[in-house]
DNA sequence: AATGAATGAGTGTTCATTCAT
DNA sequence: AATGAATGAACACTCATTCAT
């Protein structure tokens, strides 16, 4: 009977990880139930017995890797709470989890970005999640006199967003190995001197 | 026989913009070929008298447009040279552009980062031709003493390409208007104050 | 023991009656063996254990709705001798049955008839001993002087049946209420005028 | 031009006879496009550059049959004034429209009545044009004294189509063959026997 | 050059049936 | 006896591409 459990727990587990693998390969319009279902080891028909649609299994394995993210993220919260700090953390992670899961960071470069309307609307709510939460911290950090008040916090976090995912994205491209802590340093450390309090552009 | 000429050269044109448009609009799975004859008022068939394949027409598309942005940086680049103005027209032009064919932008937003790799990987060359032209400037300035020397070349680049990028992500989905100087001037004081020499961060 | 016995005769009758109520509802093909077990109580795998398929279900609850109705005549001919009141019995009962049984009559209806060839032949089966069930009753009427002997035995049988199954699949379709006794009496009312000796028609 | 034009038209109804034929045999349901496509000798997508849907082709077909109907007995009605001969008529055309097209005949018997709703609904507006037609008839008959008036309009209406159309079920199933005339004849004896004024029957 | 009718391979999903538990 | 997870064949429909006109 744990056998069982750990049996059904393990196929939609291997359903989920097969999707990744084929659609980060061959992209989601390009990679037939079929293909997944065969990755997986299991009959096409099975993948509906644990998943409404195609556009399901996908959903499914983009939320639980964002929750993963924003989960982890949240947690340290607790004790890094140093801004700067916090921005650091959230490139490393960010940074981090694809370096771990490169399938899923493959799919988030790609899939998620794309035009099947479902999954791009979709995602973009996690997207909107992380902008708000650095641009909590910037605002914290305006408030506490440590960062540039003249600059916007929203724009500043899509930067940072849009920074970190544009170097993931290159190296998911050339298949470039990355330090996950000292390319999240190198561009911390570009942004946070761009912010800092004090130092002010005088254009 | 003027006439025809021009005919011939209109057709191939209305094609291009009809894909342009009609793959904005569906994203290019959903865009059936008919569809995009339908809006460009040719029949099917003719499609393959000026291009190859679905896919050649997504390609010359987006080759034309990014070569048209390569140009005009090209060109103000003999008048232009200051480092830091040059950047600031980069990314000026990158706006700008995506603001004059919202079309293209949603496109270049959306399929070119989709794993139907024929593309992904054909796009990523104008990509890198991007990347490169920014790192010249950027070392050029390192040389010339004006920006900090301790940090990469490429990474800055591609924070600089990614924060523009995702701006205008951000943009295309929310439907939100911006200003194409403003923003560029908003990004560019964050990036030029974190990377302009005798700034440099003690972390 | 007694029980169980029970039991498995309430399972075997659970199934047949879900079926006759999904198929009425859904019509066969468009009635999942999943939703007659549902409709049942009981796993899918279960029907198996019971029928041979999912045609089998469907032809033995056919079966038995006409078996039933035969008995019923056959048991009363039994008290009833006049062939004009036999007639107007056969009516009424024909008519009650699917009064009573308003689902099985849908069934009769619509499934009945259709293409599935394997149901339309065995059904086929059950009207033709309907039919001598007429036929015989009508010519026993010719021998006895009553009814007409210039028309043709099968043909009235037939017209008889036709008449009452086509008000009942109009009531059955329309969801119009009637009520069984008068309007078996109208239709043979009719019937019986046209085939009572003595008034031939001289066309 | 012309033989291109007479193509068009000869593949739409080569289609739609392929149909009715392969549907005759198997049943809607057993009835793959693909089968119906082979049969008209037409590749399987090209039936949808005719109709919208499978259900499209079939409705098409029925909607044909019974238009061709309605319209012969009308256009006679011109001619045939007295009501009995109008019956006889509509008893007769229904036979012989049968016999001439034995596909249909089966595919009337059998689809039509069937739980796939949207042909049953949408053919049960067919049977109400017909049952309409014999009412008004029988409604003049009444009011011109021919026929009685103690009998409903419409249950003889119902029991007329019911008695030939059951009539024509059986030789459909038996595969008999019979003469419309006689047919048609010896049905209407009996019906206008039991309709006709002053033979009311002393029930 | 231009057309658009025709093709047929390809795909998401359903469901009757089986079988290990 | 009973379950229900698993199977995989089947099917309606779409669409990139071709080619006769």
């Amino acid at each position: 009977m744990a056998a069982s459990a750990a049996s059904l727990k393990e196929k939609y587990q291997r359903i989920l990880d097969a999707a990744v693998e084929v659609i980060a390969e061959n992209g989601y319009f390009n990679s037939p139930v079929s293909a997944i279902a065969a990755r997986a080891g299991v009959a096409d028909g099975t993948i509906y017995l644990y998943f409404k649609s195609k556009d399901d299994v996908l959903r499914t394995a983009i939320d639980a890797s964002f929750n993963r993210f924003h989960q982890q993220v949240l947690e340290q919260f607790e004790t890094i709470t140093d801004p700067r700090e916090q921005l650091l953390y959230i490139a490393q992670v960010h940074l981090d989890t694809s370096t771990a899961d490169r399938n899923m960071a493959i799919l988030m470069q790609t899939e998620v970005r794309q035009s099947a309307r479902f999954i791009a609307e979709f995602s973009h709510h996690h997207l909107v999640k992380y902008i708000q939460l650095v641009r909590e911290v910037i605002r914290r950090g305006q408030s506490q006199g440590i960062f540039r008040k003249d600059v916007s916090d929203g724009i500043v976090a899509h930067c940072m967003f849009g920074a970190i995912d544009e170097l993931l994205s290159s190296a998911v491209f050339t298949g470039r190995i990355y330090d996950a802590k000292t390319t999240a340093a190198q561009v911390l450390n570009v942004l946070l001197n761009g912010i800092t309090s004090g130092r002010e552009h005088a254009s």
